[in-house]
DNA sequence: TTGTATGCGTTATCAT
DNA sequence: ATGATAACGCATACAA
């Protein structure tokens, strides 16, 4: 492998003459420079990306932790983040967490040796404290609402969201709603919870534990959550679906048992996906594209920002 | 930042010895091995890995190279790479190409440039020449079927899956069969097609061109299959859909304007995603899981291997 | 078991 | 405009 030394003799000038030519560096003569190009050519001369790294402290990639990207939720945003990075020649290196605290310690773990300028977490795991340790090491990028952490945030402000979702069931009539939901832990999921139980406490609802579905993420889940609801004496008449996917699972497995929606069963799905259009389901948008994009463009800003994301209920046929 | 000089110092050994401890090499005191640690301890030292790599002259980073990851196929395939990533202490570079040559050679050249020490390509878009010209830089791992170039493989027979359907649906009486397709260029494309003909001229079947509808990559272009099977005057009476989203789109669709699913078209789909168990489509199984576990073991592998993937015809209530 | 010295390939500083 | 040289932080052959 030839390097910039064996350039530098070829064309009979300083490796720093190399390394000028290399990075289109002014200050330096025709004359010289295409003697160094033809040493290029020549040599079939390759930059050890590595040493540029090492010398420079920087890598150009930049960490991206979800806990699953076949999920349309966070392909989407993957998706978002991705486009940006091509377009600002950035690399992205993937964390595929699981939920998985020790995962998500491992890409943090990547930021403080260095070899990831920036980290985007799509959805935390970790403690809050731990993030905050490694602060001092690069950029890291939150989604979701946090005022407690020196950070940049992209997030949807999912208790109005929420809220939005179950004043609009309480205006059709509705006074049983549940909902269905990745995991119950979590900043998101926590203040969709707590929506859910300003909603119940403003309207004098009971709130019901067994009205709460969780492991709910992909398509076939849906079959499950129709299950569970059968088999309840008092089963709610409204359903908040966190997932499109999960909802469209459910309008099919209803159809397949003869029970209607919306006249049986309620469903206003999330994220408001190509299947929620073709299936007539209600949703709430999330501009999961544009959140991508922002939380990319925050891991490569120095300012530290928050950017709320608005959301918009799209109303169809489930309800 | 500290770094393993400073840490000499401080423990009164030399680098090597730090090193050592570093890299739980042997022959070390246990004496000097505790000075180190407590020097490691005391300063909070973390290793430069950049350095390491320039060193060691590798990354333990693996390019995937797909068009797009928000599709079940290839969020399948990347799911499976992931978790052997996973275990084998890998990190993964994500390249989405939206199958644009330029990105794709970005990767080759990436590890060309020794940032990645293993490239995997999920899905070709540049010349298999320039495939060849980057294979002495390091392992290439493609998913296709392909004798002329020496790199490992991991691949369905797309021709022997095509063919397999279409005489499932010949012997169900079809003799119209038309088909859905990503993209019309690539090899595993092609194989399919060649599989296509090549039934047409055994049966001694019309080869008819607008039997064959490619851009279909989503649930919603299900929509879009329907309409211009609708517009046809001799339309097809069977779909081969080579993604079981777009077969899902399709029965949606059908549902909505009441075509009857199989008397009026009937439907095979690919991959068997959960969405065609829900739905009861009929699919062929291709195990995307195991296909990106043995995509990544190949990567990391200094032997070349090819390895078929045999797939399953999952009969269920579409045709 | 330990340390010295050198290499890895590039960039940055500084002097000329 | 050009070049010498010192970082960058670590691994390792070799000597002891």
């Amino acid at each position: 492998m030839t390097n910039i030394k064996d350039l530098a003799k070829l064309a009979g000038v300083s490796v720093t003459t190399v390394s000028r030519v290399l990075n289109k560096h002014p200050y330096v003569s025709q004359e010289k420079r295409e003697a160094v190009l033809d040493a290029i050519r020549k040599t079939n001369y390759q930059i050890n990306i590595n040493a540029v790294h090492l010398s420079r402290g920087k890598t150009n990639l930049i960490g991206v932790v979800l806990p699953y990207f076949d999920h349309p939720f966070f392909s989407q945003i993957l998706k978002g983040i991705s486009n940006q990075a091509i377009i600002n020649n950035y690399k992205l290196v993937l964390f595929q967490t699981d939920y998985k605290v020790d995962r998500e310690i491992e890409a943090l773990h990547m930021l403080k040796q260095k070899q990831i300028d920036a980290l985007i977490i799509c959805s935390r795991t970790s403690d809050l404290s731990i993030i905050e340790e490694h602060l001092p090491f690069g950029p890291i990028v939150l989604s979701e609402d946090n005022q407690s952490v020196n950070c940049s945030t992209t997030f949807v402000n999912h208790y109005k969201a929420f809220y939005k979702a179950l004043e609009y069931l309480y205006e059709k009539g509705h006074r049983k709603i549940g909902y269905c939901i990745g995991r119950k832990s979590g900043a998101n999921s926590s203040m969709r919870n707590l929506a859910y139980k300003t909603f119940h406490e403003k309207y004098n609802l009971p709130y019901r534990p067994e009205f709460v579905i969780d492991k709910t993420l992909y398509f076939e889940d849906g079959e499950k959550v129709v299950d569970r609801v059968n088999k309840m004496k008092n089963p709610p008449t409204a359903l908040l679906v966190t997932s499109d996917q999960v909802a469209a699972g459910i309008v099919i497995t209803c159809q397949k048992r003869a029970i209607s929606i919306p006249e049986d069963i309620a469903i206003i799905g999330f994220n408001n996906e190509p299947i929620a259009k073709m299936m007539n389901i209600t949703s709430i948008e999330i501009p999961l594209l544009e959140i991508g994009k922002s939380l990319f463009l925050q891991a490569i800003d120095d300012a530290i920002s928050s950017k709320e994301i608005d959301v918009k209920l799209i109303e169809r046929g489930t309800v």
